[in-house]
DNA sequence: CTGTTAGCGCGTTCAC
DNA sequence: GTGAACGCGCTAACAG
């Protein structure tokens, strides 16, 4: 095992030497640049194997002097997540400048498919590269690989068009944390009932709210919290979802439906935002507590829900995490080098009251 | 809300020519060395501020051109979790190389104050910056303010010694972690049974297997957990801990110890490694699955008890986190450099089987 | 195909 | 207290 790592300081002009060529030809043939012949090549890339040259990031950098223009497509009107998403860039702008990147958060209605495939068509010689929360919709896929044709770096943030020609998306496996909800909801909730004949009785009612049917990240979770309850907590009863658009108001109205109609109801799943609107209508019934919660993202009003113990936990994905993912990643992408697969991984996090950040 | 980020490139030719000075003068003011009037100095405030500017990282990179050494002790003789860390440190080599840092990883006796005292009297001289994994002890504690006395940055990894003059822990909060564990365990047994009486019936026995009752990490989880217990689930009753060391087959023969002792044990909380035992013995007396496991860090083994159902989640830290966190660390403190707080937080992960990274 | 050379933006001697 | 000038390691334009 080596435990030395990184020991003698090498320069480009040590590989020339080494292999016999002057610094150009070392730096074609580093930099995978043609008019270097075959044998030539070789020579360079024995002697970098040899004395184990790696550049200098600082060096090729400030030498390249070349300017990035990133733009980074949002849903407008403020949902606090993409709001944490738009806080955590600016808070970036450093990094972003100490690699002459130039971002623009372009804002528009990304639940729109027309509006959405308009703005991205606007982006070409605009910008580099771009980062998009995406619709999975054909005409926006169509978008995306126009966007790529035309050279430009594209990777998908928060929401993915995974048929689309992306290089990258960044975000959560949304069926896996649908899972780990539905894995939540069925171990908090507890072990079924056995009734007097030995039979598993019913262990009440779950209750499914959801953003909209049409999205992709919403219906992700939803199916991955269904196959969870399905196949390991059957004797829970999943409710038909409701959608409430994530907005807390109709949330409210939703639960305060629920409630009325569903006696038996004993946990509630919340797939999108909103979520406040849901404790307020267990709060009227006086049901805080008593019914379990398990929702999406942690903002302001979750992290206190999960403090009184309205929401027995959450499933979150980390804002800050993804910026800086979907930073790296772009500027990988603009200047040809490797990603980092294990370091790209976004996680899906649960967290309680007791592990809160 | 500005949503363009990083317009103009900017150098510090242009802030000098601004603030009416020479370019040395300007760098002066910028890295608050000594040697510039008071008003010059504002002048050039004045401009940096007017003009939004901030140095290049690359080309004061370039520039300083001094390299730096950084040792990083870790405790010898495998452990999975440090193997781990290890590991991730020489996945990290490209990014050191190019900040020119030398790594050299100190593998000693971690668990022995005289050995690691040692240790670390060895390191001034040979390096600028030490990561370790401490002890709390009061000669470790004398021997890290001996380090940061001569200069060195030295930041605590995994394992803190708080009371020392350490700059920095990279570590997750093991209370938090032990509270985390509890509230997984109280709430996966379910709410107690209620008896005929009205009165709260016991909950069952719940064991903790521990490494060492003086490594303070283990303490800390054992104290969060043994908190959460008492204040939330007065039913379930603690058995007195036991330590195995964190050594599997000394957790075997613990467990099966237990299982004799105890047939009212319905669940295990794990403080440290050596899981695997744990698990052996249960499915020895076939009661895998049927007793809940609470245990911490993802490991080969851990993986495999989670997906097969004999642990019901872990409580963990990413090592990859912690490298690049301490990375980021020591050379921001190598370098003067400020310190973002924020994204140097080192979370308390829950791992269930459906969100396994 | 290959080599020479002038910067990239900042730190750091030196003079003044 | 201040400024001029050189160099960090690499890239890119140009010359051969």
């Amino acid at each position: 095992m080596n435990n030395q790592i990184n020991d003698a300081p090498l320069t480009l002009r040590d590989v020339a030497a080494a292999a016999g060529v002057s610094l150009a030809t070392a730096d074609r043939v580093i930099n995978g640049r043609p008019g270097v012949s075959a044998k030539t090549a070789l020579k360079v890339h024995e002697a970098v194997q040899r004395l184990g040259f790696r550049p200098l990031a600082a060096a090729a950098e400030l030498a390249r002097s070349r300017s990035w223009r990133f733009a980074v497509v949002l849903p407008g009107g403020g949902n606090r997540f993409m709001l944490d998403i738009a806080d955590n860039i600016r808070a970036q702008a450093d990094w972003f400048r100490a690699r002459r990147i130039a971002v623009e958060i372009v804002e528009t209605d990304v639940f729109d498919a027309d509006t959405l495939a308009a703005e991205l068509s606007m982006l070409p010689g605009r910008f580099d590269a771009v980062a998009l929360v995406a619709l999975d919709h054909p005409r926006i896929r169509a978008a995306i690989d126009d966007l790529v044709e035309g050279g430009m770096a594209v990777v998908t943030l928060v929401s993915d068009a995974p048929s689309s020609r992306r290089q990258h998306y960044v975000g959560i496996d949304n069926i896996a944390a649908g899972r780990t909800a539905g894995s939540l909801v069925g171990r908090f909730l507890g072990p079924p009932r056995i009734g007097e004949a030995g039979k598993v009785e019913p262990g009440g009612a779950v209750g499914i709210v959801t953003g909209s049917g049409s999205l992709r990240d919403h219906a992700e979770r939803r199916f991955g919290f269904g196959q969870v309850l399905a196949e390991e907590y059957p004797h829970l009863i999943r409710l038909p979802p409701v959608e409430g658009r994530d907005d807390p108001d109709r949330n409210r109205d939703l639960v305060r439906r629920m409630l009325a109609d569903s006696p038996d109801l004993v946990a509630i799943y919340n797939t999108g935002e909103g979520s406040v609107g849901i404790g307020e209508a267990l709060a009227e019934a006086g049901l805080a507590r008593k019914i379990l919660c398990v929702g999406h993202e942690l903002t302001p009003a979750t992290r206190r829900m999960l403090l009184d113990g309205t929401f027995a936990a959450l499933v979150a994905q980390d804002p800050g995490h993804e910026v800086r993912s979907m930073a790296r990643v772009l500027h990988a992408l603009v200047t040809g080098q490797e990603i980092v697969a294990a370091q790209e991984h976004i996680r899906v996090q649960v967290i309680l009251r007791d592990n809160l950040p």
